[in-house]
This record gives structure tokens, sequence and C-alpha cells, in this order.
DNA sequence: GAAAGTAGCTTAATCGATTTATTTTTATAT
DNA sequence: ATATAAAAATAAATCGATTAAGCTACTTTC
């Protein structure tokens, strides 16, 4: 049994084959084609399950049905999740999702941007590196949508979504504060990109407030997490005044962790700990961890909206929409959250 | 600038796209064309950097150079990290990945496997629900190569890559008895798909062998957490004298720590805890928790290895290829692992 | 020096849809 | 009965590649 194509189908009934993709578009009306047509037409075509070629039809209207999301890394929690909500109602759309992980890797990115180029993807997704500007700035050119999420690109004038990175940090330091820390520091990954910034200013800011000086550590990004523990261990192996950290993302967090526990270092007992993202790890530690939650089915939701509006209203220029949403301190630890001396 | 197409090259060149197709497609030496015109060609390809429209070209040859990919849920830590390897694995192949999760429902499942078949994809890597038997068929028939993984269907003659489910729970539960643990339960998704019924039958046959009676709680899956969390509390709360439990996979174990969390119960001292699937929660974990580890990065490998294979070899009947992989039982706890009353 | 061979390209069909332009058929008006 | 408009359906071009088959012009071969 061969798969069907629409001659097929026009052969069969004894039309023709524009006939026939007229009522399968839903232009039967407009093209006034005759009930009774229509009508055994839609009957055949359910009867043997025809199912238009996407490809050919991609080729001939230009659009693909796909999206195209980039991701950090696709095995991160944080982003696994947005991906899996926007899978969710990609799909629902009549949408279906390629998607990668960049490694913030500026020339991979460069890359798989291409890639989706070449496979005439309609719409970009991306939580972008940095050093992709002109490319970005090269899609919106060519009027295809672009949303970006997590952070964004202050040279490129395009829709993102986000959370508010500074005040969430500001924060969650101020609440160290108040629960009498005096050595805070801030533990994240070497970046420039906009959230990364933004997290280390909110930290800054509310040490600033109070006149404690900031201990700012930047550790490598790498797939392998013993490049990040080494660093890591040897900076609270130096700093041994410290009472409290903040760390920049659910992966550092749980960096930390590990290194608290080899280190011997009790959590929040010896080192209060209050970490970007809120995930399973963090609720589980015993004590649980403080961490700074983030809004992942709005994040999604307001990604694939904003995508899908720029995706019907067809190159009308919208113009773009900035989405910025609260985190949400999720306050733990047995010592109800005060230092204990 | 609008995109370029193989027929404005050859415009440019004065020569017809079919020998530009086929210098771009390797075969200038094969169709005999002169070696200055490759040259020619070549360079202004790369100058002006023309890509072929990979639509076309799908349409034409029938290939997409898609594979689709289907886990049960992308934001579960073992998917994720499974897609990851896979991704990257593919990428380097020139190969792109559609993915989708499943949520082990059969509807949905066959649905998106038309979608793929839509789509063209080239080949599949499934993590199959029940009932898709008919649907993986029909793929297999139409000449269309699947790899299964974490499970497979004993209806089905295809290659599939899993670890040895029954040995692993086997082994853990015995490694629990030798400790001096007596009342030990296991607690699983209800489901009947080939990994669970070994894991199942592992710890069965491990109690069987001490005569102890097995005490199995079955939970339905459930997106949503508190409809897996309350079943399980009660469950816990009934059985109170149970001293150690089995889980069936990492999203049940979590779940299981988040009850213990709440019941008071300490683990290991009230409550042994051996999970299948290792991963952070466990590690950090004070203290961490035993964990049957899977070889996540030789499961991606050998999926994608087979498929690869069997995508090259086109069409060859290629026998089966079942890799079963062995798992690593991570023992860990304060206790060094036996019991203490 | 005519037949055969070959190097080097090109013509045209094809994949399976969409869509513009056009034709045929039927109904209505004059 | 004929012109005219409306209704219904179709032919053919197109999207951008691949590829089987064909065409020159030049070189061999006997």
């Amino acid at each position: 049994m061969k798969k069907l194509s629409i001659v097929d189908i026009a052969n069969e009934l004894k039309v023709s084959k524009t006939t026939v993709s007229f009522i399968l578009n839903g232009r039967a009306k407009e093209k006034r084609i005759g009930e009774d047509l229509v009508e055994r037409v839609t009957k055949y075509v359910e009867e043997v399950g025809y199912k238009p070629n996407s490809l050919a039809k991609s080729l001939r209207t230009g659009k693909s049905n796909t999206i195209g999301l980039m991701v950090e890394d696709i095995s991160n929690p944080f982003f696994a999740s947005i991906a899996r909500l926007i899978e969710d109602r990609a799909y629902k759309n009549g949408y279906k999702i390629l998607y990668c992980s960049t490694d913030n890797d500026t020339q991979k990115t460069k890359e798989l941007i291409n890639m989706f180029r070449d496979r005439h993807v309609d719409g970009y997704i991306i939580a972008p590196p940095e050093g992709i500007e002109d490319d970005v700035e090269q899609l919106l050119k060519d009027g295809l949508p672009v949303v970006m999420f997590d952070r964004h690109l202050p040279k490129v004038n395009t829709d993102y979504v986000e959370v508010d990175n500074l005040f969430s940090t500001y924060n969650a330091t101020r609440h160290l504060i108040q629960q009498g820390y005096k050595n805070i520091a801030f533990v994240t990954f070497a970046s420039s990109q906009t959230q990364m910034l933004a997290r280390v200013q909110g930290y800054k800011d509310a040490l600033k407030e109070s006149r404690f000086t900031p201990v700012v550590k930047e550790v490598v990004f790498n797939q392998d997490e013993e490049m990040i523990i080494k660093p890591m261990t040897a900076f609270f192996k130096k700093y041994k005044d410290l009472d409290a950290v903040v760390f920049g993302t659910n992966h550092v967090g749980t960096c930390g962790l590990k290194v608290f526990n080899a280190l011997g270092i009790k959590v929040p007992e010896n080192m209060a700990v209050i970490s970007f993202d809120d995930y399973d790890v963090f609720k589980l530690y015993s004590p649980p961890v403080t961490a700074i939650a983030q809004p992942v089915d709005e994040i999604a939701d307001n990604v694939i909206t904003v995508l899908l509006k720029k995706l019907n209203s067809k190159g009308g220029s919208t113009a773009s929409h900035s989405v910025i949403l609260k985190t949400n301190l999720q306050i733990r630890g047995s010592s109800s959250g005060s230092k204990v001396d």
C-alpha cells in the first residue's frame, strides 16, 4: 500500500486535484464548489485516511509549522520543564518543536540558527548566548519572529520574557541580611548575559545598602561538573568567614551543595544558602534550601503566546512585547530562616 | 536580498542546474564534470553562501535527515539527559531531532507517530507506552527503522536498548535483606511496561528467596504530583512496620522522599530507601540515598549507534540488535548501609 | 572516413502539494 | 434565441531541489 497523494484522490473521484486541494483547505465556499462534491471528497479522504504531504505543502507555502527552540541545556531541569510546557502548547496549536541545546556556545548557536533556517522553521524561541546579535537581527529582518526568554540581547529589539532578576537577588540578599548574616557571597557562572548581570547587581545593591563588601565568585560553565566543583571548593576553603551565600543558578547551587557536603559544611548552620531556580534538590535537602522560584508555567505560557501572536499576525509589525515576571522567594530551613550563632 | 536557489546559481554561472546539483552532491567525478567548472561552482557557492533548500531536497529524495525522539516526559531528568546525549550524537551525524513527550498515553503516542510520519522522519527512537504495537509494526513494514529504549514491546520484533531491570531490583533488594531489613516494600507506577514488570519481578524474586512476603504498592502516573503523593502517604501510614522500600523510578522515589519528609520518617533510620535511577536529589539528600544508577551515556550511545547503523544500511534487514546494559548500585548512607536498630 | 566511444553538459520529468489564470457549464436577462 | 453573468471546475505554473535520459563535439579505431 503506497502512500496516497492528492492526485490519487483526484483520479479516483474523477475531479481535478485543484478542487480537492480547495476543499481540503476549507476554501470550498470561497471558490464556490458544490456542496455535494465537497461532501463526496471529504468523505472519501476521511475513508482512505489521506494526509497531505507536509513537505510538499511547506515547500509551496513557505510555512513549516515548526518552531525552533534553543535552550542552554535541555538536561537542566529549569529548561526541561519550560521546554515541556512549550511543547504542549505548541502541539495543541498545530506546531511541532525542533529543539537543541546551545551550551551557551556562540559558534554552536550560530550554526544551529542556520540549521533551523535551512529547515524553514516558522518561529524562534531562544535563550540566547552572547554574540548572536547579528544573526538574530538577520532573522528579524527576514520577517521571522523571534522570542527570547530567560535573558535577552540588549542591542536587539525583540520580544522577550524574563523574570525580575535584579529584584529577585536583591530581595533574597536582603532577606539574608535581615536574618543577621554579615558575610554573604554570590557565586555564579561567569557570563555577561543580561540575567546574570542583573542577578549580580541585585546582590551588590543589597549589600551596598547595608554597607557590606560584596564577594563575588564566578566559575566557568562546563559540561564536566568536576570542573565547576573544584574551583568552588577552593573558594569556600579560602573564604572561611562567609556565613551565607547566594547562588546564581540551580546548577551552581547544586554544585555548591555538593561542595558543602564534601567539606562538611552544614547548611544552614554553618552557611545559609539561597539559590536561584527552585527544584526538587532544594526542596528535599534537609533541611530544605531557600530558593528563588521562577514561574516556569507563566514563562512558558507567555513565550508561546507571544510567539503565536506574531506568527498569526503575519509580518504585522507588532510592537515588542517584553514581559517581566515576578519570582517567588521560597523561604525554607529548620531555623525558620534566622541566624543562630 | 532574497534567498538564493540552485537556479540562481546556475543562471549566474551560465550552467545548468543539473550540473550545479551534481557538483554540490559530490557526484562531479562520477558524472565527469570538468575540474575547472567544479572549482568555479564550488567557489561561487561558497562565496554567496548558498544552502540548498532542505524541504525541496527532502521532497525529492524522501529523506528528511530528522530523527523522531519520543520519551515519556522530557522534563524527567533521566529522559532529559538521554535526550541531550542523543541530540549531540545526532547533530554530529547530520541529523536533527524532533522530540516529544508521550506521557505514557497510548492515544497521544499514536497521534505523535502520525505527526512524525507526516514529517517524513527518517528514524524513530521510542520509549514506548503499551498499545502501540500495530503502529510500530506498520512503521517497520514501511521500512522505517525503529529503536526502542528503557523498555520494549514484547510482541514487536525490533531493536531495543535496556538495562537489566530484573537483576537490578533483585540485587538491590538482596542488598537490603543482607543489611538485615525484613519488611521491604516495593513502590512503583502502575504499569505493565516491560521494564516495570521486570523491576517488580526482581524484587519479588529476592523476597521469595528469603521467604519474605512482598508488599507492592502501585500509584497511578499523574502530571500533578499531589495525586501521587496522596495515595503514597496513605500507604506508608497504613504499613507502619515497613523498614525498607525500593522505589521503581526516580519520580516515585522523589515523591517517596517528600512523603517521608512530611510524615517525619527519617531515612535511613526509620526507613531504608533504594530508588531506581540515580540523580542529584538522591546524591544530595542527607544522608544520601542508595540508588540504582542507569548508564545513561551508554544507553544513549547504543541507541543512536544502532539507529544510525539501520539508517545507513538502507533497508537491509539487519538482524535485531538488542542491547541489555548493566546498572550500578550506588550504595550510600551514613550507617554504611547496614541496619541499626 | 564512417562507426563507435567518451568527455562534458543540458533537457525535461519528478516529488506532492498550492494557487493563478482560464475554461466549461448553467442560469438569467433581453 | 442570444448575449451576459454567475457558478463550478480545471489546466498549468510554481516551490527548489534530484536524476534519468539525451545531446554535442571531439577523439579513437580499423
